[in-house]
DNA sequence: GCATAACTGGAGGAATTCCATCCACTTGTC
DNA sequence: GACAAGTGGATGGAATTCCTCCAGTTATGC
């Protein structure tokens, strides 16, 4: 996101903050959320949301780049972090998962699919997300964990995998399991 | 759908076309369509739409039972003409991924978690499709071809899965490639 | 066929929601 | 301490959506 003529810090906060309600109420309640709304849960008057992001679209578009970058450094930390591709690439599922990019990219997409590519920046971040995928994917094989016949598409396809889950379980034991579920799918037999 | 006083022939046409196209927009637009876009895609004019239902939360309802309904009969095929409980809780988890259920429990439970309880057609249904897995997950295990180590808790959450599948590829061919994934990680290792 | 009760569709007014501007006031920064 | 930068929310107007009402149509039984 070039921040153009710096912002001030406190106006800087301020954009920051819009950025992550909106992607917070992006997944909580679509592409449709009331900019009012937005600017409410950022605390922040709805005169800030329309100087900084004069149309609705630029604040989507700030928005997916947020939810993106989120994605990418999950990834990224996870490569570094972990012994290897197989681990670093269990732990990037279960980030997505998390994360719900499935939700954001059902919600977002419909509405811009061109704006989107169009916008370098976040055609920037998939560019990383995917290098990261291909890197985890031909890694986990070549160790011998991952199994030879699923290809980076069908990796991409499990990133934006979402579930439902009823409100009486815990999300996020809903999640592992899920995706325990899906790894053991993966992993290669011996 | 208990038809109280017999419809007239047309009506009850009517009646049906109003459910089938309100589930249909459910699922593509969430709870929030526009009642009059309901009656345009079932061909019907709005003031029949309100004659037979005289408040939004009736014609989700009835929509939302449609839906379990088209569950219930894909799981009971299943049953009915597959060789085995393996075979048939495949083809049912297929089915659930098609018929895209897991969007329309997101779209509606937020909404309506106790009407849709209040509604004894409902928790009907739902008994029928809680069984069906039952029989399908003890059975599977029975044969030796689903791990022990999943519960029926497991199996209702891949019922819900939603898998976002990017404008460029095709939806059956995305879900049936999950779904593969998804049974792969179900099967019993030998 | 015909009578009649059931059913239909959509025009249109009320109500709600959402947008987006504007300006008096506050706050950072040099 | 001065001044440019930033803030917020009241407000009018646009756009949706709701939902009633009734003149006209259609199915059904005889």
């Amino acid at each position: 996101m070039a921040a153009q003529p710096e912002l001030r810090a406190d106006a800087r906060r301020n954009r920051d903050q819009l950025v992550v309600a909106a992607l917070d109420l992006l997944l909580e309640q679509g592409v449709d959320v009331p900019l009012e709304e937005i600017a409410r849960r950022a605390g922040v008057g709805i005169g800030t949301l329309y100087r900084r992001f004069p149309e609705r679209d630029a604040l989507l578009r700030a928005a997916s780049y947020e939810g993106l970058r989120r994605l990418a450094d999950t990834g990224e930390a996870a490569w570094r972090e972990e012994p290897d591709a197989w681990h670093a690439l269990s732990r990037f599922l279960r980030g997505c998962a998390e994360l719900r990019l499935g939700a954001l990219m059902s919600a977002i997409e419909p509405r811009l699919h061109d704006a989107i590519r169009a916008a370098p920046e976040l055609h920037e971040v998939r560019q990383v997300v995917t290098d990261l995928v291909d890197r985890m994917t031909t890694g986990a094989q070549a160790e011998g964990a991952l199994r030879k016949d699923v290809s980076t598409a069908d990796i991409s396809l499990l990133i934006s995998l979402q579930i439902y889950v009823p409100p009486s379980q815990s999300t996020s034991d809903a999640v592992s399991r899920v995706v325990d579920l899906m790894l053991d799918g993966l992993r290669a037999r011996d």
